[in-house]
DNA sequence: TTTATGAATTCTGAATTCAGAGTTCTAGTA
DNA sequence: TACTAGAACTCTGAATTCAGAATTCATAAA
C-alpha cells in the first residue's frame, strides 16, 4: 500500500500561484501587492494569503516597501549579477558532490537529458530551453545527494527562469549550452569533483554575463 | 537623517522565541509542537504562531508529523553534513566578495567585533559565543555586497544555531575560531579575494568536522 | 482478554472580524 | 496659486471564530 499524498495547503496553492504570475510577467518588478487583492482573484480569505506573502518575502522575491505593505523585488541588473554569484557557488558545490558520486551516474538518463536539450535549442522553443535546462540542472542536484541544494536554489531559480524568459524571449539565435553541459557531464561522470566545480562555475558566469549583456541591451 | 527600524512583528518575535527553545534543550528532538500550547505561552494568538511554524517547516527545523501537526526535526548527521557544505560555499563567496570590496573595510567595526567574540569565549557565555559569531559573519555580509547571502544563508543559520547550541551546551572549553577569524579579517582587509575564499571555505570545513564529532560522542 | 466500533476530544487550516498605522484627498488659508 | 491641517480611506497585523479531520478513549462483542 503506497502512502497517498496529502492534498497541498492553500499556502502553497498561493505561494506557487504568486510565484508563477512573477515569472510570466503579470506581476511586473515594483509591483505592489495587494493581500486583499489577491485574495479575491484566488477566491480565498486574507489568511493563506499573509502566509504565503511572508514565505515570499523571506525568499527574497517580494521586498518591504515600509508604509505601503511589499512589492515585486525589482530585477535589475546588480541584482541579476549578484543572484548568479551566488547559483554559481552552488551549482559548483552540486558539481563536485555529484562527481563524488560518479558511480551513481546513469548514462541512460544523461543521454536523455542531452538529447532533449539539443532538441529543444534547435526547435528554438523557449519553454522548451528553459524545462531542458532545469531538468538537466535538477539531476545534478539530485545526483549530488545533498537534499538542500533543491531548497537552497529555489528562489534563484524563480529568478534565472524570469531572467531566461525574459532575454530569450526576443532572441532569435540563443545561444547553445548544450556543449558546456556536456563537458560538464562528462567531468561528473568520469568522477573529477575539481574539474567539475571548476566547470560548473565558469558554466554560470558565462550565462550571467551572457544574460546581463542582453537586459543591458534591451535596458 | 537616518532610517529608523521598524519593530519586529510577533512572528518574527516567536520565530526567534521557538528558535531559541529549541536550541536552549527546551524542545528536543521529535517534540510535539502544539499551536495553542505555545501561543499561550508567549501571551499571543494563535495566527502569529501559525505563521510562524510554516516559516520553521519551511526551514527544516521542524516537520510535518501528518495527523498530528508538527515536532522538531531531528537534528540528524547528514543533515548536518549536508547544511554545513552548502554554509561553506556561500560563507566562500561572501568572503571573497568581501576581499574585493577592502577599501570599504571598517578596521574599527572589524576590531570591535574581534573583542566581543574573543569577551564571549573567555566567558564562555553559550549565547553570546553564539551572538558574537554570527555578528562576525553577518559583517562580513553586508561586506560582500551581496544581498542575497542574507536571505539564502538564513535557513543555514538557524540549523547552525541548533547545532551550535546543542554542542556548546556540554562543552566545557569550547574551542577558540576566533584566531581563524582574525586571519579572515585580514585577508580580507588586504583584499586577497582568493585566499579569503579558500580561508572561508576551511573554516566553516573545520567547524562541520568539529560539531559532527560532538554530536557523534553523545549521539 | 482481546478486538472492533463509535463517540468525544484535540488540533489544525481557513474565514471573519477588529484595531491601528499610513496614505491620499479635500478644503481652507496665506 | 501653493501649502498645510485634518478627515476619510486603505491596507496590514493580529485576534477570534468556525469547520473539518485525526486521534484517543470507552464500551461492547467475540
Amino acid at each position: 500500500m503506497k502512502t497517498l499524498q496529502l492534498a497541498p495547503s492553500l499556502v502553497e496553492q498561493v505561494h506557487k500561484a504568486i510565484l508563477s504570475d512573477i515569472a510570466a510577467g503579470q506581476l511586473p518588478s515594483g509591483a505592489r501587492i495587494i493581500q486583499e487583492q489577491i485574495a479575491q482573484e484566488l477566491g480565498v480569505s486574507r489568511q493563506p494569503v499573509q502566509q504565503a506573502l511572508t514565505l515570499l518575502r523571506k525568499e527574497g522575491v517580494l521586498q518591504d516597501a515600509p508604509g505601503r505593505g511589499l512589492l515585486v523585488a525589482p530585477l535589475d541588473l546588480e541584482h541579476v549579477r549578484h543572484m548568479y554569484d551566488v547559483r554559481a557557488v552552488i551549482e559548483g558545490l552540486a558539481f563536485r558532490k555529484a562527481a563524488e558520486n560518479a558511480n551513481r551516474f546513469s548514462a541512460d538518463k544523461a543521454a536523455a537529458l542531452m538529447r532533449a536539450g539539443r532538441k529543444a535549442a534547435s526547435a528554438s522553443s523557449v519553454a522548451a530551453m528553459i524545462a531542458a535546462d532545469m531538468a538537466f540542472h535538477n539531476y545534478i542536484y539530485a545526483l549530488s545527494g545533498n537534499p538542500l541544494v533543491v531548497p537552497t536554489m529555489e528562489t534563484h531559480w524563480t529568478q534565472a527562469q524570469r531572467v531566461m524568459g525574459q532575454v530569450l524571449l526576443r532572441e532569435h539565435k540563443p545561444r547553445d549550452v548544450w556543449d558546456q553541459h556536456e563537458a560538464l557531464l562528462d567531468a561528473v561522470a568520469s568522477g573529477q569533483p575539481e574539474l567539475a566545480e571548476r566547470l560548473a562555475r565558469q558554466h554560470i558566469t558565462e550565462a550571467a554575463a551572457f544574460m546581463i549583456e542582453r537586459l543591458k541591451a534591451e535596458g
